[in-house]
RNA sequence: GCCGGGAUGGGGUAGCUUGGUUAUCCUAGGGGGCUGUGGAUCCCUUGACUCGGGUUCAAAUCUCGGUCCCGGCCCCA
């Protein structure tokens, strides 16, 4: 290992250096088109949540690592960026916003009138192996509504999500509702102490009915008793499937699945056998997956829970979702939806060197109108310029040459279809709007 | 954390099996010609073997390790 380098080494090194740092494992640059699609799409969710009368909020993108760790447990401990701070605060990069946006309710609107309607978008970190579709800094749009827990609650949520998804243009996709208490609800009743729960539920998430069996049998539940259950945790399908089900679970997600048909929201199926290992979860859970994604093909998912009285608040139910933006970008991106950047309005060409100065003046004047403008700074030639305008995706050449100027006017030329003509320079501003 | 596949100018690639001249081609960037007009064309030019060790007279090529990317597992709050 070779000594550190000075500041003078660095200085040195730094005329030309051999040393190259790429981008940290799991994060990503984004460069000037790739940020105006994402720009674009994250504008086109912030309209939807608008119309659904969602106002946006923002939280630190660090906070106590303490917050985090109620919410979910010690053990995320393992997988978020958690540090200490040079004044020996415990902090932590946000994995999630959920917490944060709660925290923020407790402490500071708490006396605000309900239903509290809000939704954010930023990067969240979480230190995991990276793969298609994950990465340790990542961009995720979450909306939560707190206020009451009854189905139009669930519905005005989940209506924002599938109107989100729809708006942005995917096409395969899947929107499935569950209730955490279907599952629970029935292997109580069938007889399992309900401090077994947990380990049941765990051996069905994990598709492992061989085990669950025998640990059923364990506690004396019959066979066919085990079989519905199994039943239970593979069907999905219309609202049909909850006539095979006859708990109050089942009840309230007809009487949601009735909201979302009121609301017009049809692309939905319900799944009976959702399990979510956290308790905070009190009721509906929902999440949205694009097949083409492959393994990591969730792209939004949420559900009811009640997290407040965690943080120091009032018990207080909400409904919240959140959709991984990069994932959804990914999925639209195999569908092959193209985004076409805009490019700058205008680009004025100055034609020789001694017309420059009026050059400058025109392309100030376009921008002081607000329309986007650029100009050659590289002093080229004509023809260079006009090859220039033609690479950055210019709409209008704007030419300025003497013999424009001696009657007060510019050469405008449409760069899609080359036609052009000379304008008054008074005229320039309303032709190019 | 585990298993597997990769990494060659800014982007896309050939070469690697079988080590051997100046590392291929396309594209992009800068300059120039066609002499007030882009997408065409021609000329000049910039620019790469992921990093470090090993084997060898000689490594982009073989080998070991690191880093990063990709596919999958685990996890998914």
């Amino acid at each position: 290992m070779p000594p550190c380098p000075t500041a003078t080494d660095l200085l040195l090194l730094s005329y030309h250096s051999d040393i190259m740092i790429q981008c940290p494992r799991g994060t990503r640059d984004f460069l000037p088109d790739e940020m105006e699609r994402r720009r674009y799409y994250e504008n086109v969710l912030r309209n939807v949540a608008k119309i659904f009368n969602f106002r946006e909020t923002a939280t630190p993108i660090f906070e106590e690592t303490e917050l985090f760790v109620m919410r979910s447990g010690p053990n995320i401990l393992n997988e978020i960026y958690a540090f200490k701070d040079k004044g020996g605060r415990d902090i932590a990069l946000r994995p999630e916003m959920t917490a944060p946006a709660i925290r923020m309710f407790v402490n500071e609107m708490s006396n605000e009138p309900r239903p509290l309607k809000l939704f954010y978008f930023g990067q969240c970190f979480r230190y995991e192996r990276p793969q298609s579709g994950r990465y340790r800094e990542f961009f995720q749009f979450g909306a939560e509504l707190i206020g009451n827990a009854n189905a139009e609650t669930d519905a005005e949520v989940i209506a924002l999500a599938a109107s989100m998804i729809k708006a942005l243009g995917l096409k395969e996709y899947k929107i499935r509702i569950g209730h955490i208490g279907i599952l629970r609800n029935m292997i109580t009743s069938a007889g399992v102490p309900s401090d077994k729960l947990p380990e049941v539920l765990q051996k069905l998430d994990k598709k492992m009915y061989d085990d669950a069996r025998t640990l059923l049998e364990r506690m004396n539940i019959s066979g066919d008793a085990a079989d519905n259950i199994f039943k239970i945790t593979e069907t999905v399908g219309g609202k049909e499937v909850l006539d095979l089900v006859s708990n109050e679970e089942a009840a309230y997600l007809r009487e949601l699945a009735g909201v979302l048909e009121a609301m017009g929201v049809d692309d939905i199926e319900i799944d009976l056998g959702v399990v979510r290992g956290l308790d905070y979860y009190t009721g509906i859970v929902f999440e949205a997956e694009a097949p083409s994604l492959g393994a990591e093909k969730q792209i939004c998912g949420g559900g009811s829970y009640s997290l407040s009285e965690l943080f120091g608040g009032e018990k207080v139910f909400s409904t919240g979702f959140a959709i991984g933006f990069d994932r959804i970008l990914l999925a639209m991106e195999k569908e092959g939806q193209k985004f076409e950047g805009r490019g700058v309005d205008a680009y004025v060409v100055p034609v020789t060197d001694d017309v420059r100065l009026d050059a400058s003046k025109i392309v100030s004047m376009l921008r002081s109108e607000g329309i986007s403008a650029d100009i050659d700074i590289m002093r080229r030639k004509m023809a260079k310029s006009m090859k220039h305008a033609s690479a950055v995706n210019a709409k209008y050449a704007v030419i300025v040459g003497r013999n424009e100027l001696n009657e007060n006017s510019v050469t405008v030329r449409d760069m899609g279809t080359g036609d052009q003509k000379m304008i008054k320079l008074n005229e320039l501003v309303s032709l190019l709007r």
